[in-house]
This record gives C-alpha cells, structure tokens and sequence, in this order.
DNA sequence: GGTACGATAGAACAGCGTTCGATGATGTGC
DNA sequence: GCACATCATCGAACGCTGTTCTATCGTACC
C-alpha cells in the first residue's frame, strides 16, 4: 500500500484508515492514554500531523474509531465462541470477554458506544448482548435495561481497576502488587472503631485480583437477572 | 477572609483551599470539564495561575480534591438519611444519593476513590456503604466485593449516561431529547434482520429516563445481592 | 526594625489539538 | 502525451494548555 517517491526531496508516505487506527491502538496500549498525540501518530506513521486530519476530523472522533476498532476484534471473539443452552451463560462469557478487552485499556470505557454512527462494531456487539436476552422471558423495557446493567457492570468496574497508575507504576519502577499494598498499609492505620468495615476488608484488598472482583460484581447482576426472568 | 491592600500597585488576592475548590467545582457545574482551566480558575479568584499551585500541586490532585469536595456534600446529605430495618433498603438510597451527584458530573467518575489519601470524605463515604454489608450475612470477601459492585454500577452507569454530549448540546442549540432521538431515529433504519434486539429496545431507548435505568442496574445488583445473604 | 516565612503573581516554556496554504501524486478526457 | 481536477500529504503557524521560575508582597515574631 506505500507507494513512495521522490525525485530527490523527502518522502511522501500512504496510509490508510486501517494502518491509522492499528498504530493509534498501538500507542495507547504501549504507553496509555497520554501518549497518543498527532505528533508521535504521525512519526509512528512516518508521515505529517496534519495528514490524520484526511482521515478524522478531530482527536475525539480518531479514540470513537480506536475504541471500535478494538471492539471489532472483541467483537470477532465472541463470535466464535459456541452458542450455549443458557442465555445467562453466554452474557456472562460476553461480558468477560469485553471486560478483559477494556480493563488494559483504560481509555476504551469513556469511548464504548459513545457515537455510534462511526462505532459499527459496537452497534454489533451491543445487539449480540441484547439477543441473549430476546431468549429470556423479560418485555422490551427489561431487555434495555438489561444489556445496559451489563455494559454498565462492566464499564463501571474496569474504569474503576483500570485507571491510568501513577508514572512509576507505568515505568515499571513499583509493580502493581506494592503500589496496592501502600494504600492497605494506609488503611490498617486507621482507626479501627471510626472504619470497622475497611478494615474488614484491608487484607481482601491488598492482593486482589481485578478479574475476581468483576466476576463477583457481574455475578450479582445475573443473578438478579435470572430471577426477574422467572428463575 | 479575604484582605487586600495595596498602596499604589496591584491587588492582592488571598485565597483558601475552599475557595479553590469551590469555584473549581463552579467551573466544572457551569461548563464541564473542558473549562476547568488554571488560568479560568485563577480569573474566577481574581488572582494569578501561580497561585493556585500553593494549593494543589497538579490538575490531577485538583481534581482529586474537587472531586472529594462534591462527594463531601453526597456524603452529608447520606448522613442525614435515616437508619432503616433492611440493610439492603439503605444501601439502595444511599447508591442513589450518590448516583445523582455524579449523573450531572461526568468528570468525578474517573476521579471518586481515586487516591484515598487526599480524599478522606470518599473513603468515609466508602466506609458509609460497607458498613451495611457489616449487617448483612456475608463473609470478608463477599462484603468486599458486594461494596465494588455497587460503586461499579453507580459509576458505570454514570460514566455510560453523563458522558459530555457534544457542544450543540452543552449550548442548548439541540436539547437531550431531539439529541437521543436522532439515534433512536438511526437505529430505526437499520435492518430489523441483522438487529433485532436494537429494533426491539429502540422506542424504550428514545425518550428513556437515566435514572430508571439506573434504578433497575441497580435492583439487580441488589437483588443478587440480598440472595447472596441468605434472602 | 530586621528577618524569616507564608502566600501571591507575571512571564516564560514546552507541548497539545487544530487550521492553513502549498504542493506532490494520481487518474481521466482528449 | 498533455492538461486538468482531485485525492492525499505535509510544514509551519496559531491559540491554548499545564507547569516552572523567579520576584515580590504582607505578616508575625524576636
């Protein structure tokens, strides 16, 4: 797809829709949110900032085309995956699929479904969910609100875990494991009659594990869910 | 508080941690996050950008403290709620108190409970919420887990309906309604063959009200919940 | 009254998203 | 083979941002 030439100035360098939004991706998943600017898009893409604006209109419209550019291989996973006897079943493996897409990148939650005019994959996947729950006995109000809980558990909780560490997390300089265990250390220290119900759960906290927390909280969802379908 | 004098030259402005944060806060109700600005900020005080760096030493820790300020009015307005019968009753009023707070502000979704350390009334508001799981009968992890799946559904839900609609709306050229309905209006034309479910929730979507939505994200948890606790 | 310190502020800096105008490359009609 | 419209690219500039630097003011204390 690059066809360069030169007579003997500089090089004038093709992209593409594709190749714009893989590199974008690329960006934010190396160096999170921050790091995604015309400028080092533009030198990842060996051409001029001024060239990504043929393809977007604006920075908010290129993370809307990120975000479903990611949602299309979340997208292409839970294709694959068989079709079970269980509605509930499935939504739980579809939202943990989606939730383990969103909880790395951060920046995916605030963009999901945000305009979805540009964001066909999202359409997509958001009816996938929905027709899990055209099996079950619920009327459409029930549906919505339904698929929305579930996109919400989900947002909720990987924007909660995955929200951009401090910069010496993201060196790599204090790992996750201690930078959790400075604020359980911070929370044994209070006072325990003014905060009986932190520290009941201090050692829960320190050391958890995110996918267990999000497996727990989409739980309770489906629960309620089920019972609602009439057991 | 506020002292000025001056024998011939310019004012001097005295400030407050409060007062930064009260019209940081200002800044954010009147006009969203994008005009959260040192320089807005500082005009709003009437004194210079510098300034403000005595208070806080980043954006980030202002918005931290902006945020821990919004959820120390949630917080009173919590404490003033009477203690129920059903530990479950009370955690359902207390997950809406807050949900109306952050509903109308987008930006403190990515910020609640974000560093504890300078957010004490979030971590009293923290404590508020677990220690109804402490009536319940659950154990240590359970309770840990129950409290993330409330505070994920708040803020999911949040996050999904507060996102910044765009400026037409923000000017009040195009208000909400004629703003879902041109979605809704999308979502009609799209083939009822390869999306069902979108045509079956499309007149639920069009015209919906947040917080039915969130009511009903929020009795599933619930109910998961109360069966997780032995009914 | 000098002095230390709490608090304020203007100016400058680097980096950001975005716009502008010019220009290289490409495909079409003749 | 050549003109011409159009697609695509690019460097430079603009206005704005968070942040830092340095200088200064005002107050309380000895």
């Amino acid at each position: 797809m690059a066809r360069l030439q030169s007579r003997e100035g500089r090089r004038r360098v093709s992209h593409s829709m594709e190749s714009v939004l893989t590199e974008a991706v690329a960006l934010l998943d190396e160096a999170g949110a921050p790091a995604l600017t015309f400028r080092a898009l533009a030198q990842r893409l060996g051409g001029g900032v001024a060239s990504i604006y043929w393809y977007v209109a604006s920075k908010d419209e290129l993370l809307d085309r990120a975000a479903d550019h990611v949602i299309g291989g979340v997208l292409a996973d839970i294709e694959k995956l068989p079709v079970g006897d269980d509605p509930i079943d499935d939504l739980r493996t579809m939202a943990l699929t989606l939730f383990d897409a969103i909880v790395d990148r951060p920046w995916l939650g605030a963009y999901f479904m945000r305009n979805t005019d540009v964001q066909g994959n999202s359409l997509l996947l958001y009816e996938k969910l929905g027709r899990q729950t055209l099996r079950l006995d619920l009327d459409a109000r029930q549906r919505f609100h339904a698929v929305s809980a579930i996109v919400g558990v989900v947002v909720g909780s990987a924007v909660d875990m995955g929200q951009e560490p401090p910069q010496e997390v993201l060196d790599g300089a204090v790992d996750r494991e201690e930078y959790l265990g400075r604020f359980a250390q911070r929370w044994r220290e209070l006072d325990p009659e003014e905060f009986p119900f932190v520290h009941e759960i201090v050692d829960e906290f320190d050391g958890h594990d995110d996918v267990d927390q999000f497996r727990s909280a989409l739980e309770l969802t489906l629960t309620g869910l089920r019972l609602q379908a009439g057991g």
